[in-house]
RNA sequence: GCCCGGAUAGCUCAGUCGGUAGAGCAGGGGAUUGAAAAUCCCCGUGUCGGCGGUUCGAUUCCGUCUCCGGGCA
């Protein structure tokens, strides 16, 4: 095995991500860093599928529980704090174990982020107030005056995107065109071994899904949105509030569906989800794949890890 | 048993004054640079319940049968 490489373990939700890489912790002498934008939240921890207690004394995760849910984290956030527990971890002479499904935060670890200004809660509130006047479709009208590369890019219906460019301009006074072009992002310092994980069969995938949601349910995931409900300072507009399963909590306990309905919705954004992260690893360049229901699993990525030269 | 409604895409339904049909949801594919478990984009052939009849032509009209609602007995 290449010496000082780490192991990203990839894949989509309730592939069995997790216990892969504890599994792979003994075997490997490694340690976890979590690669997840919902885990990060303190207090979120059924319907996120977090570890367990019993699984972080086996396996520590780093990057877990490290905000309030009324916090917003980022990709540049993590790329930081990514790197800087992978190095930790090399100076141990362990090898880093990257496990998760949050795919744009491999991507920006892997390849790096332009030199862009962080978000402003200022700004941001002001377009949305702007937007609501002139609607997105006018927004979108004013990116295409400053940046019109970005503004055929971005999508008129994609307010999120169109807000980001018009606040980058308003901090830098440069449009965003101009910023990705500049420098040349920096790679990942460290060499990688990429691995995939998930079932021969989206069907399965599926399965797993539905029987993991049903599971959060009796494990008290909706206790868990109750007590985060009970404070005054977390709603729906709060990025940890509108995770997978988390918003149709919420929605059910505000009274807007029926237990029934929360259950169907909670689950269909899941499998959704999981496409969206498939969607990522197919066009990840040197990843190998491995079937999760294989039951030579753990043997097979053994193997290709310490062939991996 | 009788009387009304229904029966159309995986689901809920719209529609065709007779020329073989379309929405939402689900599902599939894609994008993705400080919210990313987010935010968006693209994709709709299905014995129009079965069998007969009328017609150049029936998913559409008529008859009949089956099934599902509701009502009356």
């Amino acid at each position: 095995m290449k010496q000082n490489a780490a192991i990203f373990i990839m894949g989509p939700t309730a592939s069995g991500k997790t216990g892969l890489g504890i599994e792979l912790v003994e075997r490997l002498n490694g340690e976890i860093i979590s690669v997840d934008s919902a885990m990060v939240y303190k207090g979120m921890d059924i319907g996120t599928a977090k570890p367990t207690k019993e699984e972080l004394a086996r396996a520590p995760h780093r990057l877990i529980d490290l905000l309030d849910p009324a916090d917003a984290y980022s990709a540049a956030n993590f790329r930081e704090d990514a790197i800087r527990e992978a190095n930790e971890i090399f100076a141990k002479g362990k090898i880093p174990i990257f496990v998760g499904g949050t795919m744009l935060y491999f991507r920006a670890l892997q390849n790096g982020l332009s030199n862009l200004p962080q978000a402003d809660e200022t700004i941001r509130e002001r377009l949305e107030q702007e937007a609501k006047e002139i609607g997105w479709d006018g927004m979108h009208q004013r990116l295409e005056q400053i940046d019109p590369v970005a503004a055929a890019r971005i999508h008129p219906n994609d307010p999120q995107r169109i807000q980001r460019a018009l606040e980058v301009y308003e901090i830098t006074g440069r449009p965003l065109t101009q910023l990705f072009a500049e420098e040349e992002k920096e790679a990942v310092p460290f060499p990688v071994i990429k691995l995939a994980l998930q079932p021969d069969a989206r069907e399965k995938l599926h399965k797993k899904i539905e029987q993991r949601f049903m599971l959060m349910l009796k494990k008290g995931f909706v206790e868990e949105v109750e007590q985060l409900r009970a404070r005054s300072d977390l709603d729906l507009s709060k990025p940890s509030m509108r995770a997978v399963g988390y918003r149709q909590v919420w929605e059910y306990l505000a009274g807007d569906r029926t237990y029934e309905n929360m259950i169907e919705k909670g689950i269909t954004a899941t499998r959704q989800l999981a496409k969206r992260q498939v969607t990522w690893l197919r066009a990840e360049e040197k990843l190998s794949w491995f079937d999760s229901e294989d039951s030579q699993l753990i043997e097979n990525v053994l193997s290709y890890v310490t062939k991996s030269v």
